[in-house]
DNA sequence: TAGGCATTGGAATGGCGTTCCACCTAGTTT
DNA sequence: AAACTAGGTGGAACGCCATTCCAATGCCTA
């Protein structure tokens, strides 16, 4: 028969381990954007060829998302817990704003990932906090979605227009107005809401309103919680169904692919 | 001196036309998905080479967000106005919701879509409506933010489930069951929350949740606007300015590119 | 020390977005 | 009516990429 002991899948010399393609990617990530990830700069920064990271890598996709979820780890590791719940999740929000904001590749991995990982993260802190703010259970999803997804969204959009304005060589300031004189160049009937808001932009402080809609959404947490309290009612659902036929059958699957199994 | 006198720009036989590629596009990325609008599949169904198209669009991310932009118009015109603001944003959110569903290619399009275009319309329609509640200018654009992130990104989310689920032949029930399963087998510790929302996630409505975030944030816009009238607020800001210094300097360019002028 | 096999790395592959340029045609000029 | 011309057209070609393949390598076990 074949050895069975494998203490060690070989550990050979100073050789590739799926941590040190993760390192080397982040760090290609950081530098030179999320174009700059190629195997052929990843492999030549490892000193091997291409062939040899598909040892530790299954394909691109799992690069990016182990990558993004190697510093959403960190990001909430490091973050700080405040006092109340409120404050744990306005402390992990800035977090996450920053991290995204410092790795802006974050922003698309996230979408690419296959639901785990990185996102499970940030929805069970979250999902912490709700929970030791008594929401019942019927309500507990929707509100870690409307938090999650608001932070993960902003967050992300922040990171895209820093990008689209390192793309054109434009700072911060120049790049606002440049937006700003856009809208304000539309349609005044069709888009009176976003002319108005077109003057503000270049002034606007985006981690500012970034925390504002998360007070926003804290507070609507709030709210529905003391009218359950004062009506006294379960409140398990709390959705009034309106409209809600489901329009298509769902999904049904057609083409058949291969990738690791879920 | 040349001709001056172009009352067409050329209109020869069924020639070429922006509006014709779109069309094209958005029925290729309807029945192959993503992956499957490429320029050679593209200019094979309209009868002509590669090389014709980009005399009609710039490259592939105008492509894109053209034909992103083509269905998120459709949608928005088609979308019911309701009685009260709070309806109509209701209304467009499942609008929106239903139309990510049935083109999932949208979820991705709309982060790669660079500022204006699509989101701008939602962005637009929403801000009426809360204009329409008279939330006080400093709190409206945070408001808008928390309500489109929020449609967006659970919209895009349940698309991206439904294909992964089509990728490995499951049907929504079994996909969901799959979920359930990985999250159920996640350190109890370390993910209780999420274990707990995981038995739960079979038997969730997707579209019912969906509409109790909407309503979750809505219930927020509400409870901010009735504290600012007792207490006779300006409210200008609502910003407690807790933990606001920027760590960084924001954006400087480096890598220089071409592209249209914003 | 000898053998075996997992790991390695570079060459090869297929497909993509994009560019290039010879051709053609509609509209203008003579 | 015939030649001209500018610009739309389409197919070939380019460069780059993710991914695969396989011969060579070197570590572990026996």
């Amino acid at each position: 028969m074949m050895a069975r002991t494998k203490r060690n899948p070989v550990q050979r010399r100073e050789s590739l381990s799926r941590k040190r393609i993760i390192e080397a990617s982040v760090e290609i990530l950081d530098s030179s954007g999320e174009d700059g990830l190629t195997f052929s700069a990843l492999s030549k920064r490892l000193a091997t060829g291409p062939g040899a990271i598909y040892g530790h890598i299954a394909n691109k996709n799992d690069l990016l998302t182990t990558a993004c979820d190697a510093i959403v780890a960190r990001t909430m590791k490091d973050c700080e817990f405040g006092a109340t719940p409120h404050a744990t999740i306005r402390a992990l929000a800035l977090s996450m704003f920053d991290a995204i904001d410092a790795h802006p590749w974050i922003g698309s991995a996230l979408i690419r990932a296959e639901l785990h990982s990185p996102m499970v993260r940030v929805q069970e802190l979250i999902g912490q906090q709700i929970r030791a703010l008594r929401v019942p259970k019927g309500r507990q999803w929707a509100t870690v979605s409307a938090l999650m997804n608001y932070i993960l969204g902003v967050g992300g959009q922040n990171a895209a227009n820093g990008q689209l304005a390192r793309k054109r060589n434009l700072n911060r300031l120049d790049f606002l107005q440049a937006v700003s004189n856009i809208w304000l160049q539309l349609e005044s009937t069709e888009y009176p809401f976003t002319r108005s808001v077109a003057s503000q932009l270049p002034a606007h402080n985006e981690r500012a309103d970034f925390l504002a809609g998360v007070d926003l959404i804290l507070s609507g947490v709030d709210a529905l919680q003391q009218r359950r309290r004062s009506q006294n009612l379960a409140g398990e659902t709390g959705v009034t169904a309106t409209q809600l036929e489901s329009k298509r059958p769902y999904y049904r699957g057609s083409r058949p692919r291969k990738g690791p199994g879920l």
